[in-house]
DNA sequence: GGTTTCATGTAACTAGTTACATGATTTA
DNA sequence: TAAATCATGTAACTAGTTACATGAAACC
């Protein structure tokens, strides 16, 4: 329930269009909330028509209309009554989790190079956390209440791919102590 | 994609019905790939008939007959197939990280509140994992390639419960400082 | 006598993905 | 001259959630 909520929040922060949405979907809250384009137009079409936002049409020339928006009271209401509300942990889906509980052949190169896979990207993604984290908050400088929320989410954020990274270290270690010592491993990690 | 690829899993390491499925989804492999027993039921369904899956109805007395699944030849080498089929990071959605995002109210105790909860139902089941691997992993026992990896995933579980009390830790700490010093904070959890 | 367990499902709905569509403008 | 950006969407599909339904047996 919460991509509509997601969309209160980024237009409270600025108004704008669906494309400039979309944007920002790709980097800052998206990386917390992802969504495509096409949810996106999808919500905001019924977002308007239920009264939360206030839309503008702005004419330009050679190009498609853009449609503006921006949150209305209504709006404003209800992400403040969804704040509110009681929410649980969100329930989690790791396909790598499966694949690896799953995969017979402890060894097998293929799968060793998909978990390489992985961990690279949550390497990149912390290396843009990080720059991210050191460009926008590293000048110590006192943060107001909007970017201090905006800085902790992002340390939501370095501290997941951190301890992503720490265990699909600990993952290849323990495939690979497995393959070297004939297949049969101790739970070493247990005592770490 | 990996529900269906999730089930292929659960019953290749045990046989089993829909209604046992549901409890092991409930814990263990369902910890990593939540599902509901409706989604099961007709996931059941459709993998049976397009031949993943062998199914044998058991007569009971007194109770709704039984149906139990196997895995067919076509569907070991589905699951083959997904396994080594390269897959990418899974898109991040948390209600919780737009919560705080979306608070202006950055003290709101609403918005603690809440946090709080969050923080305990991590703490439940980092308990949860812990208990788990000292009593199935704690021996220090060899482990067999199939248990190794329902170790391996267990741990990651553990890393991941472990990174989000800690983060929602830092959390409570900033909002409360920000609210003792005029709602004004510095990031220091830059340094840390 | 009330809840939990066993055992199966259907139906309606909400959310998310993938593919397709259009077309001018700007950049390499 | 090819690709990327701006700007909007529709359509079809897959996946997940919520609500409803049935009924005996075992447990407290």
């Amino acid at each position: 329930m919460a991509l509509e909520h997601a969309i209160l929040t980024a237009l409270s922060e600025q108004p704008g269009s669906g494309y400039e949405l979309a944007r920002r979907f790709d980097k800052s809250l998206g990386y917390f909330w992802s969504a495509t384009h096409q949810q996106i137009y999808r919500a905001l079409a019924k977002m308007h028509a239920d009264g939360w936002l206030t839309g503008a049409t702005i004419e330009q020339d050679g190009r498609p209309d853009k449609k503006t928006y921006e949150v209305s009271a209504v709006g404003r209401g209800e992400l403040r009554r969804w704040i509110a509300e009681a929410t649980d942990m969100t329930p989690i889906r790791s396909d790598l989790a499966v694949k690896i509980r799953a995969a017979r052949a402890a060894d097998d190169p293929i799968l060793l190079d998909d978990i390489a896979r992985h961990r690279q990207q949550h390497v990149n993604r912390l290396d843009l956390y990080l720059s991210i984290e050191k460009h926008d908050f590293g000048d110590g400088q006192p943060l107001d209440d909007e970017r201090l929320h905006q800085f902790l989410v992002l340390r939501g954020g370095i501290a997941a791919e951190r301890a992503s990274i720490g265990w699909l270290d600990e993952v290849v270690e323990a495939l690979q102590r497995s393959r070297a010592h004939g297949r049969v491993a101790v739970a070493a990690g247990a005592s770490a």
